[in-house]
DNA sequence: CCGCCGTCATGAACCGTTTCAGCACGCTTG
DNA sequence: CAAGCGTGCTGAAACGGTTCATGACGGCGG
């Protein structure tokens, strides 16, 4: 209202007002006990009267330090990925951090972009949950000394620390639970085999069938899903309602695409709504909402950020070299999608 | 791997290695144009061969613009704000800007958190969905220059642009939609009066009641949520259930929210699923696919947020001080959720 | 051959902090 | 009274870039 929008107030304005230098007003903001108190009243005052606000750049230009920590997930939509981001956000907040959270959308370039951008603010760690499976850049950024955690993937090097799921564990899970119904015949709705998690599900549910004896290429079939949320899965899973071999058992690579599966079923074959054995994955919130309440594999979300942030934080306090790497056990928790055969 | 953690490599060291002055590996970074050919290359060999990253402190200290814009919602794991930042997003993105994404929890001093941070990093605008009714925090930033946007409030000063969706109008149309079905008891579940769009609802309800002849007295009951998601609204929804004078009309003040009362009569009250009339507002995605469909005021989220962006590159660019104002209109979408009296 | 001009590169000032050596001052101690 | 010490403050260097006035150099027209 009344004041022109003119250059923020500096550190030197301040001084100038209080009649001190820069020096001390710097010690009132860092180290407050080195100051005499009047001195420091004074300062106090000026920096209330110019709304001084210190600038983060200079800081961070001089001192090196910074208490921002950057992470990338794949799509900030889906309900898995923000538990994760809380879990991260939690962690940080009791150490006085902050988080600055964006998403990669599955697109290299945008994850590029954004670890660019990161780096270049000297954030002081990373939390990643990378797009494929080159983790060249995220190898350079470790050896240029930033600090990096996967998020959501085991780490195949000691150069980067992890957090993950097993995730193989979840599609062995899953398996089980789907043959132990009866099913012979397993569609699999899954993402990109560049994307860790869709490997290892698919590998967990073809090891299932295997453990009963049965051959896993002959049981399983896998769907290419375009992306990974309910609108790529529904269109994916539309041909399949059409073909005379309707699937009827199908385990999807997270609970967005069991949505869709469902959503489609229901659009297209209402006659086939519970006919059809769902499994889901990541058990989201509302995965118990459904119309179809869904069978799924929990992941422990919010304790991965949780723990992420925490290696991170440790790593960064030590300035070690050592990388931790924590694996979590998934839990099928079982719901009325998953009919028998 | 091989190099150990040392210091970030700065344009001088680039400077040395290819045997120029900084000046030109500044020129090279920022007009290349002005560089003869063979030295630019040289630069860039230098560059490539250090790993060179800019310090994005060093920069913007020096040359004060930024790309950066931050954003604070309410609620990151609130579909609806998730949609809204997609849309910043794909603005912003557009502009080669990038956003930093925050929530505020709707707690005031994690929105206080947030905003000094932002402003000490000197961003270049600032898209927030405030936590109150106190905008003072706000202008004073705007006073202070930096670029602001009201997100989902419409503003009440020229000092701060904003985009809004017209929540009375929402309101209203679940009024006369439930009035409509025959319902004369309606109850709203809603959150905090100091949250504006909490009150529109109410007061949209309230006017469609009038509208009829009715007293809104009489007819509208009033039930404060403690949180705005699913776990809070169940919890106060409980109660509910029990005594003698069960609604028959629920008015949700989000879909989360709807989600909870769902569970809730789904857990306790079984035998009156379907005959208590639900209707939520937002209409996020996975409104439709609930075991029962939800009825929901349907607001343009995407749009809401790309509009904000727009609105914030515009007036960054021209630094121009009018204020732009924007409201969208709200459309019920009719499920099953809501029936008859 | 001289003067002029355009092209490139240089070097230093500057942005707003933090940090640290050093100074002024008053008090204690021997 | 000299020496020593602790307290509280100052002033300047440094961080890593951008920007701009300046200058070196070669070519060209007259």
């Amino acid at each position: 209202m009344s004041t022109p929008a003119t250059r923020r107030s500096s550190i030197g304005d301040v001084a100038r007002l209080a009649g001190v230098s820069v020096g001390t007003v710097s010690n009132v903001l860092n180290r407050p006990d080195r100051v005499a108190e009047s001195t420091r009243e004074r300062v106090l005052e000026a920096i209330r009267r110019l709304a001084f606000v210190p600038n983060a750049s200079a800081r961070q230009l001089r001192a090196g330090t910074i208490t921002t920590v950057g992470a990338i997930v794949l799509d900030i939509r889906n309900p898995f990925f923000t538990e994760v981001a809380r879990g991260i956000e939690d962690r940080l907040a009791a150490a006085d951090h902050t988080l600055m959270l964006a998403s990669s959308d599955d697109d290299r370039e945008r994850e590029a972009r954004y670890l660019r951008l990161f780096e270049e603010h000297g954030v002081s760690g990373l939390l990643v949950v990378p797009t494929g499976d080159d983790l060249g850049p995220l190898l350079g950024l470790a050896a240029r000394g930033v600090h990096t955690v996967l998020l959501d993937r085991p780490s195949p090097t000691d150069a980067l620390s992890s957090v993950a799921v097993d995730d193989v564990a979840g599609g062995l899970q899953a398996g089980e639970h789907l043959l132990g119904l009866g099913h012979r015949s397993i569609l699999m709705l899954n993402g990109p085999h560049a994307i860790r998690p869709c490997r290892d599900r698919l590998t967990g549910l073809r090891r299932a069938v295997e453990r009963r004896g049965l051959d896993p290429d002959a049981v399983v079939r896998e769907v290419p899903v375009p992306t990974l949320d309910a609108g790529g899965a529904a269109a994916a899973f539309a041909p399949l309602l059409e073909g005379d071999r309707v699937p009827t058992a199908v385990f999807c690579v997270n609970d967005l695409v069991a949505i869709g599966v469902q959503r489609e079923i229901r659009r297209r074959r209402p006659d086939l709504i519970g006919s059809i054995a769902i499994v889901g994955y990541d058990d989201i919130e509302i995965a118990a909402e459904l119309a179809t309440p869904l069978t799924s594999v929990r992941q422990p979300a919010h304790a991965l950020g949780y723990r992420a942030a925490e290696i991170l934080l440790a790593r960064a306090a030590a300035d070690a070299p050592v990388a931790e790497h924590q694996v979590f056990q998934p839990e099928l928790v079982v719901r009325s999608s998953s009919v028998p055969a």
